[in-house]
DNA sequence: TATGAATGAGTATTCATTCAT
DNA sequence: TATGAATGAATACTCATTCAT
C-alpha cells in the first residue's frame, strides 16, 4: 500500500519502465542486426524495427556505438550464462572442463553474429581509441568469467596456475579459429567438422592433463 | 604483308597496357588500404592515391568490390610464396611442416590488414552470395595452395591422407584464433604471447606425428 | 482568524520563489552564452546548467528566445549602471559626457558577447517580426538611459536639443562601429586601437561643443 | 577552325561551363541567402534553388562554408567596384574621398545582407579559427582595396600616411556604426537619418583635413 | 580510355518543442 | 512545478555508381 499520493514506487516503476524501453531497443538491435548485419543496424533502421524516431533513440542511448556497446554488454553475459550452466551440470574437473569449452563454442556457433558483433566492437569498430579503457576492462572482464571455469578444471585436474592460464588461451583461440572457419564458408574446403574438430583438441587436451602434464605444449621434455 | 596498323601485336600491347594500369589500381588500393583501413579505402580514395577519376576505375574493374577480390588473389598469392619459401628452407619433412605453419601465422602477424580483408570478403562483405561460386573457389585453391606444405609435410611423417587433412584445419584453425586474439588485443588479458602459444602448438602436434600418431586428436586410444 | 493555509503571502511567496528559479536559468544562460556563445547556448544547455530538464524551462520562458530576450533586458540594465555610474563619478559635463561614451564603450569591449546578444535579437534572430511591438520598446527605452548621459552632456555644454540628439547617435555608431571592427578582428588590419579611436573622436566632439558648436556636422560654417 | 578532333578548345570550354555553374550555384545561393537570411541559407536549400541535388554541390564547392566564402569573395569585389568608380566620377582629391566614403556607405545600405554576410564570415561563422591565415588575408586585401581611394584622398589633401589611415578606420567605423544602427531599426529611436548623419560625418572630417590636420582627432590645434 | 557532372540513398546527430504523468 | 519520453524537421556530408561527352 502505497504511503502517499506520490509513493515511493513511481520512480521505481518508472526506472523499470525506462529500463524495458531500453530492452525494446535493444531487442529491435539485435533483431535488425541478425537479419542485416553490422552494416544494415543503422540507427535509422534500429528505431524503425523499435517503433520509434531516431531521435527518440538518443534519450536511451548516447550514440550508436553505445548501442552496439551494449549489445556486446548483453551478448557476453548471455555467454557467461550458456558456459557457467553447462560447467554446473558436470561434476567432475575434466567434464565441467570440457562442457564449459563447448558450450563456449556452441554458443557462437549458434550465434554467429555475437562473433561479428564481438569481433567488430573489439577492434576498430569504435571511434575513440577503442571502446574507452573503461568499458574495455568490463568487456575483458566479462569474458574471464565465461572462461573461468575452463581454467578452473585444469587447476583442478593438477595444472598449474600458469599451465592452466596458457590452456585457456589455447582452447579459447582454437575454438575461436574454428568458428571463424565455420563462419566463412572455409571449413568445407576441408570436408572437416567444427564441432568434431573442437572435440577432439578438447579431448587431446584433456588426456595431456591427466597423463600429467603431458600434452601442454611445455610438457615435460 | 608485315605488321598493318591493326597488327596482331596491337591487341596484345593494349592488353598489357591495360594489364598494367590494373596494377597501378591495385597497388593504389593496397597502399590505401594500408593506411587507412577498410573503411578508408573508398573508391574515391583509391581513384585519388591512383591519379585517377572514380570513374575511370569502373573501365578495369567491375565495382569496388571487385578491386578488393583481386586484392585479397593477390594477397593470397604472396602469402603462398612466403609459405613455400619458407617450406623449401627446409629439408626434413618435420622442418618444413613447421617452416610452413610458422610462415602462414607470420605472414598475418604482420599484416594484419591481409587478415581483416580475408575476412570481410569471405563473410558478409559482398553483396549477391557470398563473391560468386567462381571467385570462391578461386580462393579457396589459393589457399589450398598456401597451405598445402603442411598437409604434405605430415604425409611425409606417416600422416594417412585424411590426418594429414585434419592437421592442415587444426593448424589453420590455431593459427587464426591466435591472429585474431593479437589483432583484436585480447592476447594481452591471458599475458600469453600468440607466436610463442603458435610454436608450442606446432611442436606438440609434430611431436605426436613423430610419435606415430599419437598427439593426433584421433590417436591410437 | 489568521493567516490560513492559503495565505495572501502565500501567492507572493510563490511569485518570489519562481523569480528566483528565473534568475538562476537566466545565470545558467549567461555562464553558458559567455562560454560557449550564441551557437553553443542551446536550450538544452542552458537547461543542463542550471540543473533542470529542458522541459522544465518552459515553466519560467516562453520560449528560448524569451530567454535571450530577457537576457538582453539584463545586459541593457548593467549597461545603463556602468554608465550611469561612469558619469556620476565626473562633476563637470564634459568630463561626465566623456566618461559616459567611453563607459559605454568599454561595457562592450569587455563583454563581447553582450554585444552579439544584442546584435543577434535587434535583428533576424527573432522569428515573428522583431521581438513584437513591445519588448522593442522596452529594449529601446533601456538603450536610451543608457545613452542619456550623453546627451545630457551636450545639452550642458550648450547643444541644442536637437544637435545633442545627433552627437549621441554619432558616438553610439562610432562606438559600435569601432567594436565591430575590434571584434571581428579588422581592426589589425589598420594597427590602430580602437579605445585610443575612441577617445580621440571624443575629445574631438567635446572640443567643437566647447568651441560653440564647431566640430557638430552641421556647426556654424 | 580546330585543329583536331579533340580541338583545343575543348578543355576551355569545359572550364568555362565549370566555371558557369560555379556561378549558377552562387547565384542561387545568394539569392537563398537574400530571401532568407543565412540561417535559411543551408546546403539543401541552396542546392534546392540551383536545382541541384546536395551532393551536386560538393563537385563544386569543398563545403558550404567554401560557398559562403565564395560569395564573400564576390561580395567585396562588388563593393570595390562600386567605390572605385565612384571615386573615378570624381576629379578633386576631397570630392573623391567622399564619393569613396559614400559608395562604401551605399553599398551595404543597399545590400544589407552583404553586410551580414561579411560580419558572420569575419567572426566565429567559420569553423577552422576564422578561415584560415590565407584566406582571412585575401578577404583583408579586398577590403583594403575597397578602402584605398579613401585613404588616397587623405592623402592628396595633405594628411601624413599615418594620419591618413587612422581616418580610413575612422570612416569605416562610423560608416560601420550607422549601417548597424541603420540595420537593427535602432537609428529610428533617434529620429536620424543615417546618409545624412554619414555626410556630415564626411563634411567634417575633410573640412579638418583642409584646415591642415585640424579636425584629425590628435591635430596640433 | 578517361573525365566532369550528377544522382539518390544513406550517415549520425542536434534542435526546440510538446505532452502525459 | 518538473520529468521522461517522444517528435519531426533539420544539419552537413559521404558513398558507389552512372552517363554523356
Amino acid at each position: 500500500m502505497p504511503l502517499s499520493p506520490k509513493s515511493p514506487g513511481r520512480a521505481a516503476r518508472r526506472q523499470s519502465v525506462g529500463d524495458h524501453k531500453r530492452e525494446l531497443i535493444l531487442g529491435a538491435a539485435r533483431r535488425v542486426f541478425e537479419s542485416e548485419g553490422l552494416d544494415g543496424a543503422s540507427l535509422r533502421a534500429i528505431a524503425a524495427e523499435a517503433g520509434y524516431t531516431p531521435a527518440a533513440l538518443y534519450f536511451h542511448f548516447d550514440s550508436k556505438e553505445a548501442i552496439y556497446a551494449e549489445m556486446l554488454d548483453i551478448s557476453l553475459g548471455r555467454l557467461a550464462d550458456a558456459v557457467l550452466a553447462a560447467a554446473d551440470a558436470e561434476a567432475e574437473p575434466a567434464g565441467r572442463l570440457r562442457a564449459a569449452a563447448l558450450a563456449f563454442f556452441a554458443f557462437y556457433a549458434e550465434n554467429p553474429r555475437d562473433l561479428d558483433l564481438g569481433f567488430y566492437l573489439l577492434r576498430g569498430g569504435l571511434k575513440p581509441k577503442g571502446l574507452g579503457r573503461a568499458r574495455d576492462e568490463r568487456l575483458n572482464a566479462a569474458l574471464a568469467v565465461a572462461l573461468a571455469p575452463i581454467g578452473a578444471g585444469a587447476e583442478a585436474l593438477g595444472a598449474t596456475p600458469e599451465a592452466a592460464r596458457l590452456l585457456v588461451v589455447d582452447v579459447f583461440a582454437h575454438a575461436v579459429g574454428l568458428l571463424l572457419l565455420t563462419h566463412t564458408g572455409r571449413i568445407r574446403m576441408f570436408e572437416a567438422s567444427a564441432p568434431d574438430l573442437m572435440r577432439r583438441y578438447l579431448d587431446e587436451r584433456v588426456r595431456g592433463l591427466l597423463a600429467g602434464g603431458a600434452g601442454l605444449p611445455d610438457g615435460r621434455g
